[in-house]
DNA sequence: TATCCACCTTCCAGCAACTGGAAGGTCAAG
DNA sequence: CTTGACCTTCCAGTTGCTGGAAGGTGGATA
């Protein structure tokens, strides 16, 4: 099928196949014309790369991920080593966003929000803590 | 000043100060010798950069927050009116997190982690939901 | 005075992960 | 036989820096 086929299957725009093509995570056939050919398996690697940025891997995990997908003889161990990593990530990054959620809300809960120019959400800005 | 004491008065690098100029956030004077320059108003204006970044502001929204910051007759509601924007957006980015953070865990969770290939997080991505 | 080193300057390139657009080839329908 | 939707490649831009090269400057030391 035709790239904008692998696209629609894939649920990933057609630019960003070319992209993961460009540094190497799939390669599809090429017909006579020139145009790229992709088997029922290119869209399964393709569906499995979607979901997994999805998820908040990297690409180059999603690399990991693909080729551990594709070794029958991996570990399981080995994809949960990565998991995990990730999950750990994810939790400081949530930890990190509700911190700064609560000093930004601290700051707008102290501006009146009104015509005059006092502001406190400046000031803090301006002096710090 | 020079940059390297604006750098370090201020808590960004001088690589980022010269960038920040470069997008005309600041203009700095400068002396004979051609370099730059920097009064204490700068190094506050890169203080209040510095600090607003850090609360997550793009620095499209920097550059708004810097005017409203110099205009003396600004309306206070201008401003809160960013910080709330940005706060509903950082709520946001906290949902995704937590969500994305549920399914992984949960494959994690599902998968024995040993030597066998046998991997419920390849599954999932593979065949997805 | 020579030399050294830390500092400063500009410019160019690269990171991640795409996205947009130009310029042109191909294919099926009307 | 032309229209329009598709496909191709290539180049540039996005965000917010960061690294490095090549070269100028300033102050201390030998």
């Amino acid at each position: 099928m035709n790239i904008g086929e692998a696209s629609e299957r894939s649920g990933l725009p057609s630019k960003t196949i070319r992209y993961y093509e460009d540094i190497g995570l799939i390669r599809p056939e090429r017909g006579g014309n020139g145009y790229r050919d992709y088997a029922a398996t290119d869209v399964h690697k393709l569906r499995f790369l979607q979901r997994s940025r999805g998820l908040g891997f990297s690409v180059e995990e999603c690399r990991q991920l693909l080729a551990l997908y594709e070794d029958k003889s991996r570990a399981s161990a080995d994809v949960k080593d990565i998991a995990e990593t990730k999950l750990a990530e994810i939790d400081r990054k949530i930890r990190d966003l509700s911190e700064l959620r609560r000093t930004l809300e601290q700051l707008v809960h102290a501006c009146h929000g009104n015509d005059r120019p006092d502001c406190p959400i400046l000031e803090e800005l301006s002096e710090g803590s």
